[in-house]
DNA sequence: CTGAAAGCGCTTACAG
DNA sequence: CTGAAAGCGCTTACAG
């Protein structure tokens, strides 16, 4: 209905006084969208996960939404329940930063066909889900092409678990291994740990013992915690952060510009992983399901 | 309506089949609560203030109850937008991590009014609002009652800004003279900083210069950054923690067990802290406004 | 073009 | 005790 603009500042000047709200409420019973999004993450969350929760209410709020989240309790169950929840709301747009617990998988798959758009982490447990995801093979590329130009002879990789096991490391190594044939480099040196997380003490020596004997002059590490306990490490086997060996984190998190030396590592570039997850998550479902991939950025400080 | 169980169970069975979920807009509407809690923190938020917010919604999931988040976001006025989205989706208890930047209070203030429940911590901007505090008094005066049981003859306090500018400095510095006198002791070290945070190296190296001065052999900072940042800057003059000088943190952030020494610091207690902020947010504004008050926990690692 | 009515999915008070 | 009706605060399709 078209009305002067006079009359609607009149109008609303009005309803300014006498304190007029819209019921979202009514609004959203009658069947407008509520600008509601569910947000599911792990309940052991890391600090990086609590960051891009921050970066995607920052998001979420330039345009208008808002979150309401969830997080798992060890509980397999709470995935469905969160889910059942935010669909008895009418919260029809999901982001999830935890794929569901696998014995939990066939109820929250079921419902999880009923949101409008379920955004994931890596890779999604159902077909209609969207992806966005950072390039860590990328990050770790760039880590490795910035320790060639600083004349680093024998790079090596440590990362957590079996590239078999897990896909995150498998993207790591993968990145490791490309990076150092784009700088023409033949020997691969990669340690590979148990998956064990983080890393105890004898665990990040016995890291530190094959950088060693391989006389390895850099490492880059598969996540800041395991980058920072190399450096305890080295330490205390008396060898000197960088002057004798360069270490690289990856996800900059707050502790690596706290470590001493402050840690040289890859910033997962929290930024445009939530517009990329924002433009996801309200996008039609009938948009083509190409994963969004989020460039890292290398954050270069004392360590390498 | 009273039901045979029989009945209800077949009912609830059928429901089931049927795929019926209650359409808690609906139920809202029509007068029923909506267990949503609104919560408010800020968008440079800390650490700390991210894992408080974990406890609180896993306590918020216990009694069946979700948060909806809303940071500020530099933006004076993106308080009372909150408020006020709050309002309209008949969301009236809130959790304020954050009091509302001065020159919006007005606006903001009115309608904190309008809210069932309303908790800050530390202080409440408005009379009808309750506080959750953390006895940071006790925690300093615990951490000084270990340092001296440990042997330390000469214990240091370093806060970051002046204790009348910033209460929670006060508070520390309340809990430190507390300790000492209890102990009998009589000379207080006390190292008052700028205000700025994080600390710059010089500054660190400032207070560092002060305690060596008054030959202190052990310290409490105002928290983990500043107690990080100190044991930096005594490692460049070559003092050994905790052999030389032992150094005690407040916060208990993830950086804390990965600083080499381990940190000892004073945990914040999140889980009880999550605890008492539902207990206050769900209790009936009539309900006596006195702080609920809870004890943090000192975590003994290598720094002292 | 304007104003009254129907209806979103529930709950509750009320008539039979 | 049971079942139909009114109404929460809106929006939209429809009759005047």
């Amino acid at each position: 209905m078209r009305v002067a603009d006079r009359t609607a500042d009149r109008i609303r000047r009005i309803a300014d006084e006498m304190n007029y709200w819209p019921n979202l409420v009514a609004q959203q019973l009658r069947g407008r969208e509520c600008g509601l999004i569910g947000v599911l993450i792990g309940a052991s969350s890391t600090t990086a996960n609590f960051r891009r929760l921050a970066a995607i209410e920052q998001e979420a709020y330039r345009r208008d939404q808002r979150l309401l989240i969830g997080q798992f309790h060890g509980d397999p169950r709470s995935t469905a329940h969160y889910l059942a929840d935010f669909l008895s709301r009418g919260i029809d747009r999901l982001i999830c930063f935890h794929n569901p617990a696998p014995n939990a998988r066939d109820e929250a798959t079921q419902l999880l066909g009923k949101f409008r758009s379920a955004v994931f982490q890596t890779a999604s447990p159902v077909a209609s889900g969207q992806v966005v995801d950072v390039d860590r093979a990328a990050g770790v590329a760039d880590a490795v092409g910035h320790l060639v130009r600083t004349g680093r002879e024998r790079i090596a990789l440590v990362i957590n678990d079996s590239p078999d096991v897990d896909p995150l490391m498998h993207d790591r190594l993968r990145g490791y291994r490309a990076g150092l044939k784009q700088a023409g480099r033949r020997e691969m040196l990669e340690w590979i740990g148990t998956g064990t997380f983080p890393p105890p003490r004898a665990l990040a020596d016995e890291a530190v013992a094959y950088l060693l004997e391989r006389r390895a002059d850099a490492v880059i590490a598969s996540n800041d915690i395991w980058a920072i306990e190399l450096m305890r490490s080295l330490r205390r086997v008396g060898k000197c952060v960088p002057a004798d060996i360069a270490v690289v984190g990856f996800d900059n998190i707050d502790a690596a510009a706290l470590a001493d030396p402050s840690l040289t590592t890859v910033d997962q570039n929290y930024a445009g992983f939530a517009a990329a997850v924002m433009d996801a998550v309200n996008a039609s479902a009938s948009t083509a399901q190409t994963p969004r991939i989020v460039q890292p950025t290398l954050v270069i400080r004392e360590s390498a």
